[in-house]
RNA sequence: GGUGGGGUGGCCGAGCAGGCUUAAGGCACUCGCCUGCUAAGCGAGUAGAGUGGCAGAAACCGCUCUCGAGGGUUCGAAUCCCUCCCCCACCGCCA
């Protein structure tokens, strides 16, 4: 990992510090400026010891190649060599101390994001479609899904645990023409390359995108390897060009997948435990964008508006809010939420997240381009989004689509992808 | 899992009985010269990170580190030793 943003710090220090303020975060930056000060002082030292070194060594091997004595010589490097050895011991303890530290620090917040404590400060930016009017009372997913027979809670509990659930007969058809449905939508409408990523991945891929070191305890382990099944394809998706330099050409790379994710809900319990609302296993369609930083903005809006599409061919209602500093991710320097229309509950409830990283995930992965007209080499920006949770959109498909009777209608755009089914009914 | 061969700059590829290597040579690219145009030819240049010189930034200059990763031996390691990762070949196992 490079250490570049420590520079910004340094240079930075009042900037970041209203950005922990803003976010809420408990972060030590005085230790870390003092950590810093330290480091650049024995490393000034420690490298004046190493060039005398490196002229020492190269005389000696003139004198031998002469055939003359280097006795005297040697024994002065000997007892340079020992210094530079305890000086180093320093030097590399207090960067661990530093590295440690940089792990921990959340990413800068955008200036148009609105400065907010938690959830409740939320904007919300937008609006489309409006909540179903039922001349019945519409019925949660969960009941609808186990009279109809597509959802079986109780073998999900039982293979597993509870939070997991087993789809049948059209649930399951239903989950995978979703994610058929977006992925032509995304590949073929809005430009995005298919990626079929692993599902596990190392430490080092996962501590890239900012899942580790601060969020293990949300996360499935392997025990035996070093290897963490994925929380999201953002994961395998953003960490694609980890440590190279892209020729400024090849941005802006657009890439989508479709992947289970899977989610210890550590912090979760007593939440949303009806139902396959929040789950430890659940599939999406991710959307990843690499690009320029003067574009990312721009490519934000555009992401969001990718994943809305999603919704509006399929009509279900949903609403746009932008998160405030408070309730943002540790990695992301702006979000939007996409919260679809759940009748059950008579509220928005999130179905996509869309996330400016700025260039705090390419930091740490070292993803950087060349610009056209030459010079250093520089980050790249990041971004990510859902687009969209299948099993939550499933939920809504179900809640949104039902009918008094029970079964639910296909939505038309789906049709295609349900083999000309257009509704479900119980099983005969 | 076993045996053998490998991992060097943007790419190819030498170096691997430790010190005249500040990583040879080639390709590609950039600039200049030459030239009706193009090609060829000639000349020069072309890694990254950290850190210092400046109050700061850019430019420039210096130093340190980087030859898959991490340790070790040594005054000195691409070169010797150890551990790990990855690639290739064959064998075993396997959807």
């Amino acid at each position: 990992m490079t250490l570049l943003d420590l520079k910004w710090i340094r240079e930075n220090e009042e900037e970041v510090r209203l950005m922990l303020e803003h976010r809420g975060a408990n972060f030590p930056l005085d230790e870390l400026l003092k950590l810093d000060a330290v480091r650049r002082e024995k490393l000034t030292a420690v490298e004046a010891l190493k060039a005398r070194r490196n002229d020492g060594s190269k005389l000696v091997g003139s004198l031998k190649r002469e055939g003359k004595d280097a006795s005297a010589l040697l024994d002065e490097l000997r007892k340079l060599d020992e210094e530079i050895g305890n000086l180093d011991a320093e030097v590399s303890s207090i960067q661990g101390k530093i590295d440690e530290l940089l792990l921990q620090i959340p990413n800068r917040v955008h200036a148009s994001v609105p400065v907010g404590r938690d959830e409740e400060e939320n904007v919300v930016v937008r609006t489309w479609g409006d909540p179903p009017n039922f001349d019945f009372e519409p019925k949660p997913h969960w009941d609808l899904g186990t009279t109809l027979d597509i959802m079986d809670f109780e073998r999900g509990v039982s293979l597993a645990q509870s939070r997991f659930t087993v789809l049948k007969g059209m649930g399951a058809r239903m989950e995978r023409a979703l994610i058929q449905f977006m992925l032509d939508l995304h590949t073929t409408e809005h430009g995005y390359v298919e990626i079929e990523p692993p599902f596990l991945v190392n430490t080092a891929t996962m501590r890239g995108t900012g899942q580790l070191p601060k969020f293990a305890e949300e996360l499935y382990k392997c025990a035996d390897d070093d290897l963490w099944l994925i929380p999201t394809a953002e994961v395998p998706l953003t960490n694609m060009h980890a440590g190279e330099i892209l020729s400024e050409d090849r941005l802006p790379i657009y890439y989508t997948a479709y992947t289970p994710c899977f989610r210890r809900e550590a912090g979760s319990h007593g939440r949303d435990v009806r139902g396959m609302l929040r789950q430890h296993q659940f599939d999406k369609v991710e959307l990843v964008k690499i690009c320029h930083p003067e574009k990312s903005y721009d490519e934000l809006e555009r992401l969001t508006r990718n994943a809305e599409k999603v919704l509006q061919l399929l009509e279900l209602p949903y609403r746009v809010i932008c998160l405030c500093s408070g309730d943002m991710g540790f990695a992301a320097s702006k979000t939007y939420d996409i919260e679809v229309w759940l009748p059950s509950q008579g509220k928005y409830r999130e179905i996509s997240s869309c996330s400016n990283c700025e260039d705090f995930q390419a930091r740490r992965i070292n993803t950087r381009f060349r610009p056209r007209d030459g010079g250093r080499p520089r980050f790249v920006h990041t971004l990510n989004g859902s687009g969209i949770a299948i099993g939550r959109c499933l939920i809504a498909v179900m809640e949104n689509y039902q009918r008094a009777d029970g079964s639910i209608a296909v939505p038309d755009a789906l049709v295609p992808y349900m083999g000309g089914i257009r509704e479900i009914g119980p099983l005969r």
